[in-house]
RNA sequence: GCCCGGGUGGCGAAAUUGGUAGACGCAACGGACUUAAAAUCCGUCGGCCAUUGCGGCCGUGCCGGUUCGAGUCCGGCCCCGGGCACCA
């Protein structure tokens, strides 16, 4: 049979399942059930992105060792997922914190270092001065640490890089292959690894030799060069500063806060002129050189060109320091283009620009970059908005990298694996144990193991490969993994569009090149579910800090939001995506125990489309819940009839016949397109149907059709009606429902007529009817007669099928 | 700040992708059954007007445009959500 393989995002194990997991792994359900009855060799398996920071916080909360705690959470979800009822193959399930798994990665790692694919270089974290720590990015709250509450700073240290830059141009490229991906994921990804075309030049330094390198992709401006700015830790501004006191304070300031992107696109721009000038490539002027806050030394060559005059961030610190814009863009058609309120931002015409004046935009970027070629003062270049992945962490909950740092000061890869990670250990959240464990990190002779973990997004890259050679003992990945792969389906929510998706991209041609696996790809279909969102509600503590409750814990009272364990009022934080640290998350046990599995699979199946968010609230569940008792009731009602009747189809009841045929593919197409909250609505439209007939040989057909299109969905009851009702021992190898065409057939349709757009009647006509007898009954029609009035006709547009529009607009008095 | 989505009845949503806006549900209301309640069944259910019946006007976040026809396409706004490289 054709394989296929389905797959859901794996859980990290936080406690229990919550919403978004349920709705999650329904969906793969779904899916493997569907392509289990149309007959395929299906793979869905199940296991733990196991590593990750909670299950620190969690140790020092509650004194218990990571592990400990990560396996117990393990043993509760895995039991809820068999209380739902998904078809995993739990002898493929893996944990990415069991040695057996993480040591392929060390092994995978120590390859690319040897291949040079991995490298050590220096790198900016949050550093929490207070707790003398590295503080993830979700850890800086306002700029504070968030247990110490102290200003967070920026400090450099040096960490382990995985060269994901040499594969931007296929990453980007074999985006083009996932036709099958959401159109929105595929631009997300184009737009993060941003390829752009530009130039990269070298200006001088006046009374020296140096030079700075700059790459724009506007060279067109390059003749409304004013200033050049240089991030605050640039070679250049540290020796200006130590001449210069004030300047030396102002970089002091810009260690100041995180470092995520968001923090530092959003901050005020600050500059400070470092007293000294660059020389214009092309005529040798001098522009004065800045000190920027919003210049990041970790980014291309740590400096760029400003050009107040077109774009609008320089415009505004041209404006702030009073440096002078240059305009030399002006627009083709002698429009408003002038630069006082703001910068003028698109091409056009050059001006002010000696010997390209004249030229447009386009032309310019060729003219001026072949000038600096010319004069060997730079080219043209495709350059990356996408950056080597940081793989260094400096924690102790992940996996260990394989490396030992010499007392020579050289690196050198381990060579037995696994590097295993101690789990019996004291958590206390003043750094990583690791690193006050001589015994995990001294190895004689000054040698020390590296005590940096990996991020944990190693372990997610490459976990869907391993299911499928998961009991492999000799290698990472055997032959099985080439039947299997490409994932056929993969599931899981859109806020891993980007970092997830492209990560297992770029290992899985990791892999590929070290000749573990053929495919270029991982993962040919996507689905991305929409979040489960819920309200959030919090209280501050006197530090500022925030304490978070959960929805299910706090009522409404007289427009106040309440917590019920203590009557005091809580604030409303928004609605967001259910997560921990939120605490916004719903309990789907309390649901799973009162209404059973099917209930809670179909109700968030049919609550929205699984693209689409999902704000969770309880009510509805009630009505899914009834329409499986009104099912069950239907098939006991009917039970003996169904049960005798022949599997001849029921011919008598001809407009019911048609109604479930035409039902049943709609079904089947929004099967096909992944809709399935209106798959559940179509068999509720059949059941409604089948609940108004009496004939034994359209109930047997209907229920052998309902049953089967909602087996992937609610499967246990459709699995008992289905062997009750005598249509076979296993509903699951019964086949895929067909649409009989014959029952479609109709001997008159409804039109609607439109008066100039306007619906104003309905009329009966043969489905066969043709063009001039669709016109003349629509004409016919009193209520359309009414509107057309005696106007003229001018145009009438029949849609086959569908409709008819008469064009005849009344003539003003 | 940048990138990507979304906005349709009291609520979740549907509209086979430019052709009847509101399918299917939830809630609510009215009725049947019941001593009663629950459950179940039947009916009403976008707003306004008309109502004996036919019906009419408005309505898919806001403003404008294209079209015989726009929830759907185009331009400009507003609001909400996701991501932004150390949450996963």
């Amino acid at each position: 049979r054709e394989k296929f393989y389905c797959l859901s995002m794996f859980p990290y194990p936080s406690g229990k399942l919550h919403m978004g997991h349920v709705r999650n792994y329904t969906i793969g359900d779904v899916i493997a059930r569907h392509q289990r009855m149309l007959g395929k060799n299906v793979l869905q398996p199940m296991g733990w992105d196991a590593f990750g920071l909670p299950a620190e916080n969690a140790a020092i909360k509650n004194r218990t060792a990571p592990a400990r705690w990560t396996y117990a959470n393990i043993d509760e979800m895995r039991g809820q997922l068999r209380q739902l009822g998904f078809g995993y193959d739990w002898k493929r399930e893996l944990a990415t914190c069991d040695p057996d798994y993480y040591q392929w990665e060390q092994w995978l790692f120590t390859r690319l270092m040897e291949k040079g694919l991995a490298y050590k270089k220096k790198a900016t974290v949050n550093w929490d001065p207070v707790d003398q720590t590295v503080l993830a990015n979700e850890q800086v709250v306002d700029g504070k640490g968030w247990r110490s509450g102290a200003p967070v700073e920026k400090r450099d240290i040096e960490q382990w890089f995985i060269r994901i830059t040499d594969y931007a141009q296929e990453l980007l490229d074999d985006i083009e292959k996932l036709d099958a991906w959401p159109e929105q994921v595929r631009t997300m990804q184009r737009n993060w690894i941003g390829r752009s075309e530009g130039v990269e030049m070298a200006f001088g330094i006046e009374g020296s030799d140096e030079t700075l390198e700059i790459y724009t992709t506007r060279p067109d401006t390059l003749m409304g060069v004013t200033y050049v700015a240089v991030a605050a830790e640039h070679p250049l501004a540290a020796r200006a500063a130590k001449s210069n006191p004030e300047l030396e304070a102002f970089i002091v300031e810009c260690q100041q806060g995180g470092v995520s992107e968001a923090e530092l696109e959003t901050m005020d721009k600050k500059g400070m002129s470092l007293g000294l000038n660059a020389l214009h490539p092309v005529t040798g002027e001098s522009v004065p050189v800045y000190a920027a806050n919003f210049v990041l030394m970790s980014y291309g060559s740590g400096a760029v060109m400003a050009v107040p005059a077109h774009d609008q961030r320089d415009w505004e610190f041209a404006e702030k320091y009073g440096i002078p814009k240059k305009q030399v863009i002006f627009s083709a058609d002698d429009s408003e283009c002038g630069i006082d309120e703001a910068a003028y931002v698109e091409k056009g015409v050059l001006g002010n620009s000696g010997e390209f004046d004249g030229l447009r935009s386009e032309e310019a970027f060729d003219a001026i970059a072949a000038w600096l070629e010319r004069h060997g003062k730079g080219r043209k270049s495709v350059n990356f908005r996408l950056r080597d992945w940081g793989v260094s962490r400096q924690r102790y909950w992940g996996c260990p990298i394989p490396v030992i740092n010499r007392v020579d000061g050289t690196t050198v890869p381990v060579t037995e694996f696994p590097v295993r990670l101690p789990e019996d250990v004291i958590v206390d959240g003043s750094g990583s144990p690791l690193k006050k464990m001589p015994e995990f990190y001294e190895l004689g002779d000054g040698d020390q193991r590296e005590t940096d973990t990996f991020d944990t997004f190693f372990e997610s890259s490459w976990y869907y490969a391993r299911y499928c050679s998961n009991d492999c003992e000799t290698a990472m990945l055997d032959e099985r993994a080439n039947y299997w792969l490409p994932v056929d389906q993969y599931v899981g929510g859109i806020e891993h569009a980007v970092l997830h998706l492209l990560y297992a991209r770029f290992f899985n041609k990791l892999m590929r090149d070290e000749g573990l696996v053929t495919c270029d790809e991982p993962f040919s279909r996507l689905l991305t579910q929409g979040m489960v969102v819920a309200e959030t509600f919090y209280r501050e503590n006197p530090d500022g800090s925030k304490e978070w409750f959960n929805p299910a814990d706090v009522e409404e009272r007289e427009g106040q939001h309440i917590l019920k364990t203590d009557g005091h009022p809580v604030i409303a934080g928004g609605v967001e995506k259910m997560s921990k640290s939120k605490n916004n998350g719903v309990d789907p046990q309390l649901l799973i125990d009162r209404y059973g599995a099917d209930t809670v699979r179909l109700y968030t199946m049919f609550t929205a489309p699984p693209d689409q968010s999902l704000e969770w609230s309880d009510e509805g569940v009630e009505g899914a819940h009834r329409f499986l008792k009104r099912l069950w009731a239907l098939a006991h009602n009917h039970a003996e009839a169904i049960r005798s009747a022949g599997n001849s189809p029921a011919e008598a009841s001809g407009e019911a016949r048609r109604e479930i045929h035409a039902t049943l593919k709609k079904a089947l197409f929004d099967y096909e397109r992944q809709q399935f909250n209106t798959v559940v609505s179509a068999c509720m439209t059949m059941v409604n149907v089948l609940n108004k007939q009496e004939d034994a040989a359209l109930l047997r057909e209907g229920m052998a059709i309902v049953l089967r299109l909602l087996s992937p969905i609610a499967p246990h009851v459709t699995h008992y009606l289905w062997q009750e009702l005598g249509y076979g021992d296993d509903i699951l190898a019964a086949g895929w429902p067909q649409v009989d065409e014959d029952a479609l057939r109709q001997e008159s349709i409804e039109l609607v007529v439109q008066v100039n757009g306007k619906v104003r009647a309905k009329v009966q006509v043969p489905a066969d009817a043709d063009k001039t007898m669709v016109e003349q009954a629509a004409r016919d029609n009193e209520n359309v007669q009414k509107f057309v009035g005696d106007a003229t006709i001018r145009k009438v547009i029949v849609v086959p099928g569908k409709l008819v529009n008469i064009v005849a607009p009344q003539s003003k008095k």
